[in-house]
DNA sequence: AGCGTTATGTACGCTACCGTGCCGACGCTT
DNA sequence: AAGCGTCGGCACGGTAGCGTACATAACGCT
């Protein structure tokens, strides 16, 4: 029971519950392990679980057509995965992909419903923190039109490696050219760059990061903001 | 009472409700013109008021710099302003321009909270409006990122007329450049080209809809995709 | 009619990024 | 130890859009 309040601690939005609301979450949520490159939720298709990850997290993407696709938010453990029950739509509008295997609480749409009609808090705290993705998406929008790539990719790990707990990260220029969407070679020279100021090594599928001060430094404001953004509206 | 009946028919998310909702909405809400290029809420600023346009419009922006704005949503007779106090977080997340003059109901966000607690069909209606708004943000990023200045333009000017209600559009090219973030001279190029093709015609700060169909061919799909969503998620 | 103001056309060199394709290097498998 | 698939470096020409600047044209005011 104790390790469980543990896990059930180590998402952010599930903090701080009432002792009434944390017993009703606990009653119907299960552990599950996702695996990197799993797809949780393909677009528009109807949600069946409710993901609130541990130590994994997962990417958002826009799927425009076969070749455009853009990861617009990443959800971990200070996130959710299926937020949009919480608005009363079964739906989802993005394509759910595990970027970082790990654990997460899951819960059925059914129970998940249910267990929101009884617990106010953890209502309000979802609500809000819907308008911290909505707030996320309109600035990912401007900064993914204006900020280059080498901005874009240090914002990116910053976010990664928050997410990730470590610095050392599981991602190949591929995917990371999927990820912000742009050209392969285009990454490349970004990472050679970031390499060469010292801020990050890699090799072969691993990006480690060395000097995070300086990672922010070199990533756009939006990073930044963020971060506050997050704080500001749910904090602790 | 008809009149006003009619009024509150006029905003897409207030057609529909119940007698006694109806009834309690027009105790609180007051009618006000909006004149162009006004701004109602400043980023992060405190919301006192949400708008139901009538046969206004609103341009929700996000302020990156001085340098960096763009244009992420729109909010005409299909839509509000200030959806974040639906979430209840009292503060809202971009700038709201006043696009298109005309007149909007309001009401205070002391007010709009009290109803939405008495106000079960409505409530439920905004949250699915938010969500529609969600999408249209992460599409919106991806858009603005893959398509080109022409299309972008096109699905642009389509969404205005929507909202406008009318073939003719008070519009220059400075301002467009403004919405879409790019140069003036992107615009008047991109311009250039619909007018070539017989799609428009403008001059001196107005633009006229030649060929509707020819213009939703010359747009990115993420013009019918919007609609479709709309209707799909708040039929009628 | 004349004048200032605002809107649009156009031109310049420049940059970031694209699409593609190739090569070498690494590391896993057998 | 050899082989193969994956990953990263690099190079090519091409293009969309940038920043800037200046010229022309329409309108509104006196």
């Amino acid at each position: 029971m104790t390790s469980f309040m543990h896990v059930l601690n180590a998402n952010r939005l599930l903090t701080e519950l009432p002792a009434v609301e944390r017993d009703s979450f606990m009653a119907v949520c299960e552990t599950v392990e996702l695996s990197f490159g799993e797809v949780l939720l393909q677009p528009a298709e109807t949600i069946t679980h409710v993901y609130f990850p541990i130590d994994s997290f997962i990417s958002l993407i826009v799927v425009l057509d076969s070749d455009n696709r853009l990861e617009v938010a990443m959800a971990g453990r200070e996130g959710m995965l299926g937020s949009s029950l919480v608005l009363g739509i079964e739906e989802t509008p993005m394509l759910a992909l595990v970027q970082g295997a790990g654990s997460a609480l899951r819960i059925t749409a059914e129970n998940f419903q249910q267990l929101l009609l009884s617990s106010p808090v953890l209502h309000q705290r979802l609500k809000r923190y819907i308008y911290v993705v909505m707030k996320q998406l309109a600035t990912s929008a401007a900064c993914n039109h204006f900020h280059q790539i080498e901005a874009r990719l240090a914002r990116w790990l910053l976010m990664t490696q928050d997410r990730a707990g470590s610095d050392q990260l599981n991602l190949t220029h591929e995917f990371l050219a999927m990820m912000l969407g742009v050209r392969r070679a285009g990454i490349t020279l970004a990472a050679i760059a970031l390499q060469a100021r010292g801020l990050i090594r890699y090799q072969r599928g691993t990006i480690t990061v060395l000097d995070r001060p300086g990672l922010i430094e070199a990533s756009c404001e939006c990073y930044s903001k963020d971060c506050a953004l997050y704080a500001k509206i749910l904090p602790i």
